[in-house]
DNA sequence: CTGTTAGCGCCTTCAA
DNA sequence: TTGAAGGCGCTAACAG
């Protein structure tokens, strides 16, 4: 690899003469500044990664951590767009990205408090947590607490933490007015016990403003990785709704998995989607397209959310704002043919 | 951040004593040691990166590139159990693990071309590429001239590479057999012309070995990531299998994504999957979960690979071989109800 | 057993 | 306009 100092010698010039042409920066002639340009490209020169950190005692790491592990659990497919928009966002400034697997399983082994000893170790520039609850916060406070500026990507606002939430309530909120609009009035929530807060008060509150009635079923909550459980647990639930005396003529389901199931299970008891009832999914996931019908689901704008959290991060390492902030990003019914 | 400095002040020893004790190596008295090691579990001492790897001019970074977009493509869910594999192996050897993204539908463009630049010019200690093809091995090429050691993760032995391949070929001989077992005499193969060369190749070789009928339907290639217009033209298919003289009573199907298509065609159809036709896809995705029946399907293992490859690039890196090494890591039957 | 010195590549400060 | 010196944190070689 080129140093200035390779280049420096070719040059005829001093190291720092070099320095500073590549950098624009101070006084160089026309003359050296031509030589050693070219001379750069010649060698195919780059900065020394480590050489900067080191003279700046700062490196231009950022840590992203988010909860998956290596037994396929629901984040991935949803993760890895976030992964993308934050690693767009940050190489255009010239940052790196370092993924970060959190055993969400096994939240408190020590293998995962090791994970956080490692990160803050590294001394990231700054550090993208991706999830949503307490674990998720006191992850933000540590590393805040060790100066290391953090951003969330959660699901709603997180007082005095700075956050880019994806905006379930209005997502859903959006979802049952759309469901209104063709003329559907008995419109549904499906979801499970304690996990779904602000899908259902998005629910409760385009309910309230149509003046319609509430309508909520809700299974146990399931919270493993096993997709056939939840497929089944669904099917289960659409007999339940089938059965139901005055049968909703909409659903709006907790997620993807929990839709594609009821899709089944309507069908499977001979209640025509949509024509009897509508069904509406959450999430955008690869499988709503591979329901029959299609499912017409809230899509994330999980690369958009990436792209905001990197930009948030960035400022504040800059210019270490005083106040937190907590940006929305708003979630788009993707329309297909259950509804 | 604490650095040797601190400790060895605190300490009052040399800094090159303090470094001594903490790496164990050379002859440090007990006395010192200890103090040194009290001091520095105190201070929460963690070595510099930077630091050292500017010392030894080599970073501990491996770079991992893979073809993938903000767009949502084929290959998200299952890179990500690539890059868990990949990332624990390495963690375990105290290397980092760098993303990269290519952007597979402008393969040519600038940013790609950047893209490798960027790489090279960060020196990684090692990179493993992720995928199939002229364009893979093309940069597998082009770092191996740059002196840094290159692993490919893909579905064949690539002569003269280091690669771990999954073995698509072992995993459609074995479906094969399965469903030979399972009493299947008309074992069709569906797939897209020009593609699926490994897939096919296992076919035929199993179908030749149980001395049965080959029978293929071919689609045109659909290579874009529009999931709905794959579902449509499986559904197509499923129609042109059902209408077959002799009607299959099994079919491979070249993807999950196809496989649930097939499934959901026949049931339109009204031919009874499994009892009239297996059908078995390939990859075992999500979806595959979500398809009624549940869809059996050949399932790539991930995580395997990716500790392989890492561990196949950590050897390399650590006693440059002399020659090409391929690991093959078998697929899995995953048996749900659709065989 | 311990300390000193030098240097990895880069940049800032100061002197020429 | 240019160059020399010093230091970021670490380690290897050498001297005490």
């Amino acid at each position: 690899m080129a140093s200035l100092k390779d280049i420096a010698k070719r040059a005829e010039l001093s190291i720092n003469t070099v320095s500073r042409a590549l950098r624009g920066s101070g006084y160089v002639s026309e003359d050296a500044r031509g030589k050693v340009m070219r001379i750069a490209a010649e060698l195919g020169y780059r900065p020394n990664r480590a050489a900067r950190s080191l003279r700046f005692s700062k490196n231009y790491e950022i840590a992203v951590i988010s909860f998956i592990g290596e037994n396929r659990s629901s984040g991935d497919q949803l993760m890895m767009e976030k992964f993308v928009g934050i690693k767009r966002r940050l190489s255009a400034s010239g940052y790196e990205m370092h993924l970060h697997f959190l055993d969400i399983d096994n939240a408190c082994e020590p293998a995962n408090l090791k994970l956080l000893e490692d990160i803050s170790g590294q001394n990231p520039a700054g550090i993208i947590i991706i999830g949503d609850g307490e674990l998720y916060e006191s992850i933000y406070r540590l590393m805040e607490a060790k100066q290391t500026p953090a951003v969330l990507i959660s699901y709603d606002v997180i007082p005095e933490m700075d956050c880019v939430y994806i905006d379930r309530l209005q997502g859903v909120q959006d979802a049952v007015h759309y469901l209104a609009e063709k003329g559907r009035r008995k419109i549904a929530f499906a979801g499970f016990s304690g996990i779904c807060c602000n899908r259902i008060r998005g629910y409760r509150k385009a309910i309230k403003e149509l003046k319609l009635q509430e309508i909520i079923f809700r299974e146990r909550s399931y919270l493993g990785s096993d997709l056939e459980r939840i497929f089944d647990l669904a099917v289960a639930m659409s007999k339940n709704i089938a059965g139901t005396k005055i049968r909703p003529d909409a659903v709006i389901a907790y997620s993807d998995y929990l839709a594609a199931g009821l899709v089944a299970g309507f069908r499977e008891c001979g209640v025509k989607v949509p024509e009897e009832i509508a069904v509406i999914g959450f999430d955008n996931r690869e499988l709503a397209a591979f329901t029959s019908p299609g499912l017409t689901t809230i899509a994330q704008p999980n690369f958009k959310a990436g792209e905001l959290a990197a930009e948030m991060l960035l400022n504040k390492i800059i210019k270490s704002s005083e106040q937190a902030n907590a940006v929305g990003v708003t979630m788009n019914l993707k329309i297909r043919s259950s509804t």
